[in-house]
RNA sequence: GGACCCGUAGCCUAGCAGGACAGGGCGUGGGCCUCCUAAGCCCAAGGUCGCGGGUUCGAAUCCCGCCGGGUCCGCCA
């Protein structure tokens, strides 16, 4: 709704209408700050040129009410009808609310964490950008598809099958198992430097297809995927397919890549295969002088394959990955293919330093989820509910504290994990969200059990706090937009956070059930959008919208 | 050595296509439940927007330099 409001303003301002110049602002509904700009080259103060402007321009629009000129800026505000239309297309629209016309496919990548281990709490900052990104892709309207790229073929895996072989798989959650071997045998190459041989010989093999080989790299893969799988269930997320690396070799996608890059005579070759351009600050080679592939061979090829299928594919990357990405763009752009679009996130660490599986220094994402799950668990433990109940709570509760903690932040931010805030329910997070939703239902709850009037919202009874309530509420797809524009999710977080505070200061001052006649049928029509507005933004960030808590 | 990211009150964080008093939260001090869920709300104190230059009528936001933290520069992934 906010979106049209924002269309008509530029469309009143006419050639004075670029979007450049548009504010969203506590002054008004929309402002715009081009006289500011046009001062200079008209010699002339910002306040006469903004008046000379909202003297001359002509509103048609009728979700304009009125625009003013103040102090140079031009303050444009909403209609009575403007806040009507918003109120009735979110109850009519319901969990449609904040789709946008957008059309077309979409593969988004993501988590791909290695399988030599769980996912720990820097994979899954990943996951949740990853995630939240691709709801809300679809929620735009856009035919979503996610893949986890499962690098089957890398130098850990073949140790994580050393380490099966020598250590065994102990008995615990696959991925933890996992770790296990592979931080063994990391230690025992250590001790036995002539292991490394033997590694390099199983990727070899593994590569040349040699079945007995093959056949251990997959079930080491295997069990590490279907825990990460369990922990990727978790917290409400799950990928479409798992796309093997291997894949591209078995399939003919890694020969079809190098068979362009030699057709364009890209590629020297003095004992190892390298691609040199002028582009690259350094050569990259594809291919070993024992004939196997590297990386990113492969990853050209299935960027090569997303090409094939796709119009637009996103990668969400740790920062670690900045110069290998530009490296692999900078070839397939080369080769007249499209690049991805990449989502970087910087790193997440401990107080302590880095982490990193292969030196067991990490926290696993089981171990916070199973952590903040007590917590929740000890502050439900006196409420009058039944165990079930408090069980799903507190799970609820749990992963969202713990998406919510992640997608806020900006992915360029490096974050630093504190036990202590991941623990700490004082703080402003997504169960704040979830307790306003759950308020909004309550509310609506007892207004059912009193016999539900007929909803009806009139622009001209609302006081500040519901106008400033509803032209949140009109923001969700101008929210959704944005994200989708600046593939930046922590936007739509912060977003959700206003909508809760600001439905808080409305229900401070506005008794709702106690309200007569038409004022209650006005606020109820404003809860029951809130309660719209706030139950599909948490499912856009993967997180449960409860009815009680 | 080269490249990239970050640096906002005691702590965390928003804002960074330059513009109306730098928003929140935690923590601190004080207050609010005979009233729709107090996982809530209100008030107060707390800021050289890392430092120094520059561009501009105007800089947290753009440019240059420096400092601090992180990351990357493999025939690893």
């Amino acid at each position: 709704m906010f979106l049209r409001f924002r269309e008509d303003v530029i469309k009143t301002l006419g050639e004075y209408g670029d979007e450049k110049f548009l504010r969203e602002s506590e002054h008004s509904d929309l402002a715009s700050t081009v006289a500011f700009k046009l001062a200079k080259e008209m010699k002339k103060s910002p306040k006469e040129i903004a008046d000379e402007i909202v003297e001359k321009i002509e509103v048609e629009s009728d979700y304009i009410g009125s625009v003013e000129s103040t102090n140079g800026y031009i303050n444009f505000f909403a209609s009575y009808e403007f806040l009507e239309d918003t109120i009735s297309v979110i109850l009519d629209e319901d969990e449609n609310y904040g789709h946008l016309n957008a059309k077309g496919e979409i593969l988004i990548e993501h988590t791909s964490a290695n399988p030599d281990g769980p996912l720990h709490i820097g994979h899954i900052r990943n996951s949740i950008i990853g995630d939240t990104i691709a709801r809300i892709f679809s929620k735009a309207g856009m035919d979503v598809k996610t893949h986890y790229y499962v690098n089957d073929m890398g130098r850990q895996v073949a140790i994580t099958v050393l380490g099966v072989e020598k250590l065994g798989l102990k008995d615990k959650k696959p991925d933890h198992a996992i770790a296990e071997a592979y931080i063994g045998a990391n230690r025992l190459i250590e001790t036995q430097p002539e292991l490394e041989e033997y590694v390099e010989n199983l990727m070899l093999e593994y590569e040349r297809g040699n079945e007995d080989i093959v056949s251990k790299f997959r079930k080491a893969v295997e069990t590490a995927l279907s825990g990460i799988r369990q922990t990727l269930e978790s917290i409400n997320i799950k990928h479409d397919e798992f796309i093997w690396e291997s894949e591209f070799i078995r399939n003919g996608y890694v020969d079809k890549v190098i068979r362009d890059l030699e057709e364009k005579n890209l590629i020297k070759k003095e004992g190892a295969w390298t691609i040199e351009l002028e582009e690259l600050e350094k050569g990259v080679v594809v291919r070993r002088e024992n004939g196997t592939t590297l990386y990113i061979t492969r990853d050209l090829a299935y960027h090569l394959w997303k090409n094939e299928n796709y119009n637009r594919f996103i990668n969400v990357l740790g920062a670690d990955h900045k110069l290998y990405a530009s490296q692999l763009s900078k070839i397939l752009m080369t080769l007249g293919l499209k690049p991805p679009e990449i989502i970087f996130f910087e790193f997440v660490s401990l107080p302590e330093g880095s982490m990193s599986t292969r030196r067991g220094k990490f926290i696993s994402a089981d171990e916070l989820i199973e952590r903040v799950k007590e917590e929740t668990e000890k502050i439900l433990a006196d409420r009058e509910m039944d165990e079930e109940e408090k069980r799903k709570i507190s799970e609820a509760v749990a992963v969202g504290a713990i998406r919510f903690d992640f997608v806020k932040v900006a992915p360029e931010k490096p974050m630093v994990f504190d036990w202590s805030k991941a623990l700490d329910f004082e703080r402003q997070t997504a169960s704040y969200i979830q307790y306003s939703h759950a308020r909004a239902c309550s509310i609506l709850r007892k207004a059912v059990e009193e016999g539900m009037p007929d909803l009806d919202f009139r622009g001209e009874l609302c006081t500040a706090e519901e106008r400033k309530l509803v032209m949140v509420l009109s923001k969700l797809p101008y929210f959704i937009q944005r994200v989708i524009k600046e593939l930046r999710p922590n936007v739509f977080a912060e977003y959700l956070l206003s909508v809760a505070s600001t439905f808080n200061d409305f229900y401070r001052l506005h008794p709702v059930l106690r309200a007569k006649s038409e004022l209650r049928m006005h606020r109820l029509a404003i809860v029951d959008a809130t309660r719209i507005v706030l139950r599909n933004g948490l499912e856009l960030l993967g997180i449960e919208p409860l009815e009680r808590m």
